[in-house]
DNA sequence: AATCGTTCGACAAACGATTGCCGAACGATT
DNA sequence: AATCGTTCGGCAATCGTTTGTCGAACGATT
């Protein structure tokens, strides 16, 4: 309506141009009043007249442009697959949170769990001039020759979540320890018949965390069968399947270790189809602690992991290649909490009792 | 090694002016050749050339320059809280899926869930020059003014997830349709007694579920008493709060519909330390459909809501907005998932078992 | 009162790409 | 062979901000 100046007039919103001229002077002065923190002795009235103007006119900075001259975007990169994943998604949170509360917002991709794609979305992501770039899904194989083959130009890489055998800085849980702390548990119990829901393969995560659990096997003397440690995938249909292969075999284990939380869901799932009693028949150990598996009816042993803290850590740690510092490889600790789903093995075989509920529609 | 010019020789990667040079041509047209689909006739002499050295040179296209000059990012912003909700991170990844196959990349910022957090996230992204806007976080209460309040530029706006009440385009799925369809399952299977984890008042799809579920029964002539409809969060331990409550009083519902997967969890625990069997006790129907609750031991009745399709359809709403097109306000349909924690009310008061199994540990 | 040092604001040159405009070159047509 | 139309590439301006440089103005010191 008003054809004045106020914050809704202008279609376009204001550049620093229109700022300079209305408060009358050039606009290089505009752009150091705005971006200068209130000096000790407080604004000096050109200063304060320059903010009053900005503020009346709704002068909104516009980062592209300074960026263009500054050459840096207060962005970050994060590449993620798989943020469907509650613990990743906690993750990514945590990571989000520290980039906003300094400054940075945060340009994330989430292509395919895969090589090809990701590289796209990397180099994608560098053309947009991110400061920073932050990947949680690198390949543990060929994971070197990977990261040499991507053109980062000058943008500092941090990895996290996954490490990637690979001599770079990274973030992650101690997902080794995690494994060897599940395997610990559940041969202190009692347990020699021991199977792995292992995940992929090509995750550190994963693999970390069976190489831990079979390396506590292998210091107690106890053997786990190769057939009794299965790769596939993270998620309850892996669980699943998973888990029908190993119970429905001649010699069945009497725990099962699963390296995430949704796959231990899938077995408990399969246990309640074949009538196993859970911890009674079967103990099971799942990982990270996600908040619906305490409240499960038969209350899962898991490995916590601090997924919100290496998120922040992770940014933190990267914020610091940014300007040029140096930074440790950090492994997070992690701990065993112990719930109702583990017990000592049943004396005999495992009971076989008969199929009491339906078998879940899917 | 080499000091000649390939890939990785110049410690910054090269501008569109060397490959001018090395090419021999002039930048504007690098630039043009550049962004040029290939022609029907095939390239010409210079174009491949060009193609040739910016190849070998490793040129990487800088966006921020480009967007300073023509005023696009190919950037949207994306506010979603909450990221940590299994829902959530699906419908996101539905999002940042169609924005990057339709060559946009996604700026996200998860602000805690409170409009003045919202509005600082919301200007940042602003400022950050995007192309458009989406926002899955909007309060109902005030939900009008605060829009107006933005100052967003000439940025399109699309609501998702939750829409506020109010007269703007958005894309949801259908809440209330959802919520309708849990009323009229347990009051098909003859409950009387009902009652409602209604997660949080402030969010139009908690409350829409709710709306619909009251709506189911009033017209099937069966009273909530207010005191069974009980407005906090999302999640497991508001599930957990609302069952105590309700539970413990002295008419309990026979039914409890839950707004999410999550406090349904919850509400299965609080059922299990109270020793009331599902479905036998007590029906608990939940919402969303997460993968895990069809493999819990009493797999879980829901509502299908296709979350991560709402994401694409958000994508493809706004993107062509950012056209300059016309968009409609889209609700998608859900579905009823029958599984097996809903059955017919018990015949006399809900028994009471002793407790079976120990609480769980939180 | 003159000189020195300091602060402050204006000027203008970047940052790296895109694009309207124009002249040259080329092929085709009469 | 001359003219017309079209394509193609170079020139230069432009997007909005930051920042090095420099002169002016001001206060303080002797």
């Amino acid at each position: 309506m008003s054809t004045g100046d106020s914050a809704d007039a202008g279609q376009r919103p204001p550049r620093l141009r229109e700022i300079a001229e209305a408060a009358g002077v050039h606009v290089s002065t505009v752009s150091r009043v705005l971006r200068q923190a209130e000096p000790p002795e407080g604004w000096s009235d050109m200063a304060l007249r320059i903010r009053e103007t900005a503020e009346r006119l709704g002068y909104q900075r516009n980062f592209v442009a300074a960026s263009l001259r500054t050459r840096r975007t207060r962005t970050l990169g994060v590449v993620i697959p798989r943020l469907t994943d509650g613990v990743i998604a906690t993750m990514f949170q945590g990571a989000e949170e520290a980039a906003r509360e300094a400054g940075y917002s945060v340009l994330m991709s989430s292509p395919p769990d895969e090589p090809a794609a990701q590289r796209a979305a990397i180099e994608l992501l560098v053309s947009r001039q991110i400061d920073g770039l932050m990947l949680s899904s690198l390949h543990r194989d060929g994971a070197a020759a990977f990261l040499a083959s991507l053109r980062l130009g000058q943008v500092p890489l941090l990895l996290f979540n996954r490490h990637g055998d690979v001599d770079r800085v990274s973030v992650t849980c101690d997902d080794r320890t995690g494994g060897r702390l599940a395997g610990e548990h559940l041969i202190g119990l009692g347990h020699r018949r021991l199977g792995v829901v292992g995940g992929p393969a090509h995750a550190s995560t994963a693999n970390d965390r069976v190489v831990g659990f079979l390396e506590a096997a292998r210091e107690a003397g106890v053997t786990v069968p190769e057939a009794h440690v299965v790769r596939s995938r993270f998620g309850v249909a892996a669980g699943v399947e998973a888990a029908r292969a190993m119970l429905g075999s001649a010699e069945p284990p009497t725990a099962l270790f699963c390296v995430d939380d949704t796959s231990a869901v899938g077995v408990l799932g399969v246990a309640r189809d074949l009538g196993l009693d859970v911890p009674g028949d079967l103990s099971v150990v799942g990982y990270n602690d996600v908040p619906i598996v305490a409240q499960l009816p038969v209350p899962l042993t898991t490995v916590r992991s601090p997924a919100q803290e290496m998120g922040r850590t992770a940014v933190g740690a990267l914020l610091r290649l940014v300007a040029g510092g140096r930074v440790e490889t950090t492994r997070l600790p992690v701990e065993l909490v112990a719930r109702a789903s583990t017990a000592p093995p049943p004396v005999g075989a495992p009971r076989q009792r008969p199929k009491v509920t339906a078998p879940a529609t899917r």
